[in-house]
DNA sequence: ATGGGTGCAAATCTTTTGCATCGAG
DNA sequence: CTCGATGCAAAAGATTTGCACCCAT
């Protein structure tokens, strides 16, 4: 994932890719082994890390650095913000403006170059919720 | 970490939760395990990890489920927002009131019971910023 | 004296990586 | 053809856990 070299569209990325967009859930690279290998059976847990990196860093999947152990993937790059349920680990899209007040922020921490920001709400969802 | 037992106020967890008070960082509990280890030259990792589990369920301490590959604890446990460097995996205290347009996004994520959230930005620190 | 806590080491879980081979451009 | 990508397996990094002994209550 160095400087200048040529990103190859190889079938087993095209397929990651492909997959991670067919979903509105938010998969750990492991839910989305299972998944590719659905159509790939031979395909590594190794590809599946080395193209969810590979994607992210391009800009073409959102690495979601949420709470809980494993991180989770996003084939909506768009900016918007989470719901975590504590209980099953689920995580949700909140559909929202953005919240200029935190933007705001941005200026209290001048000493910071900000790139960016994640804002995660956490509650249990309707089905954990009996 | 049940029910109903008793917390013993041991030696380990005294010093631990002393530690982490003296400091405004956001250690991990690798951190946490070389400041206590200058006190305790015998303590374990894993009394470590276990005491810091205790004090965060018992709402002494607050684990952070910040972005990066290992979880860090405040022994700050007022709610408030942090700012993380991508480049050295610092994480500062922002200082300011908590937003209410975020709490009022509760209410837009209504099937659930929320409990809290967490903001984070990302930057890139001074130090690193040449 | 009880049963929660500790130190130690092994185990687990997630993610990364070395290497020989494969295949996209 | 070339060199980035893959499959496999081993390695690495973080956290958890089993167990015999210890000590706070």
């Amino acid at each position: 994932m160095g400087k200048k070299e040529i990103v190859r569209m190889t079938h087993q990325r095209k397929i990651i890719l492909e997959e991670l967009r067919s979903v509105t859930s938010h998969p750990t690279a492991d839910d989305i082994y299972a998944m590719v290998k659905r159509r790939l059976p031979k395909i590594s847990l190794g590809t599946i890390y080395r193209n969810l990196e590979t994607l992210s860093v391009l800009g073409l999947v959102q690495k979601l650095e949420v709470g809980g152990t494993q991180k989770r993937f996003d084939g909506d790059i768009s900016n918007h913000y989470h719901i975590r349920c504590t209980h099953c680990g689920t995580v949700e899209d909140i559909f929202t403006e953005p919240i200029a007040s935190i933007e705001d922020l941005f200026k209290k921490v001048d000493k910071y170059k900000v790139t960016g920001y994640r804002l995660e709400l956490f509650g249990v969802c309707p089905q954990c919720e009996q």
